[in-house]
DNA sequence: GATAAATAAGACTAAAAAAATCCTATTTAT
DNA sequence: ATAAATAGGATTTTTTTAGTCTTATTTATC
């Protein structure tokens, strides 16, 4: 049930790009160090990134990876799924075939509900917000702050 | 991103246990085939539900499993978390030392949001109503049926 | 109390997936 | 032409998953 490094990476990568902006090039192995990817593990995750649109990649000497697109119009769902493949929980939902019963069955459509979430959850966060909120904020509404103390 | 098939047995069998209400006894075999689970990979299964308090087994001749607790008081996050452990998406929420950033990164909070999206579905889903639902249903807000054309 | 019918518990194995790594090829700025 | 980059695929290692097997224990029944 858990997401996989690639995928993780993917993230930090793509929210590493967002913080230096749209269109700039940075080459891979400031990417790679920066956000804690093996550097060769990277080339992979670039090409599954780049074949889905979200980065460009420009080879030779000079090269590097950058956004293809404003943050803005880039969510965590697209990054993640574009290393991993749809996101679904569970065989009987992917699979219909594993599971004969399984449009009969109650616990499926509890799975599909689930993986609708987080895939809504996923998409709703989109990689300006993220690279804005920077340190500790997040795309959703933040726990009220305490009352001030000192006037 | 998939539950293991060790938890989609475990929702199985319980599901099963549920059909038939609670304290019935029914054997291992019988579960085995009704739910289609390998029967020897059921013995692991079983013992991870009874440690959680989730089914009593009965050793010996004529023995087998019960629900410990009404279907009703059995949810699916529980019997999943029983097999797999707790749910949580990604290594950052889980070892906040595998990502010395996490506390700083609006990710974290989207895989934090996530999670518990899945957690709160799966909570939501008790086995009375999935036995009960049986066919099609789901304890969600099923969708409108359609208009009866014979009177 | 002996026997047969069940499950327990854990060691073990095989297969699949994940996580890299390595090597050769290609592209491009200078 | 050269050096600095990335591409792409083959390969490897590690981890996890899925399942099996064997021996031991429990319990109803005769």
């Amino acid at each position: 049930m858990k997401i996989t490094m690639a995928a993780e990476y993917a993230v930090r990568c793509v929210l590493y790009l967002a913080q230096q902006g749209s269109d700039v090039l940075v080459n891979r192995q400031e990417i790679a160090s920066q956000a804690r990817i093996p550097d060769s593990f990277l080339t992979k995750i670039a090409q599954d990134l780049a074949r889905a649109g979200i980065i460009t990649i420009k080879q030779g000497a000079k090269g590097g990876y950058a956004l293809h697109r404003p943050p803005r119009q880039v969510n965590m769902l697209e990054v993640v799924e574009a290393i991993i493949g749809e996101i679904s929980l569970n065989e009987c939902v992917t699979k219909p075939a594993a599971c004969p019963a399984s449009p009969n069955c109650a616990a499926n459509l509890v799975w599909q509900e689930a993986r609708r979430r987080v895939r809504d959850t996923l998409r709703a966060a989109d990689f300006e917000s993220l690279a804005q909120a920077g340190a500790c904020v997040s795309p959703f509404p933040p726990p009220p702050s305490p009352p001030e103390t000192r006037p």
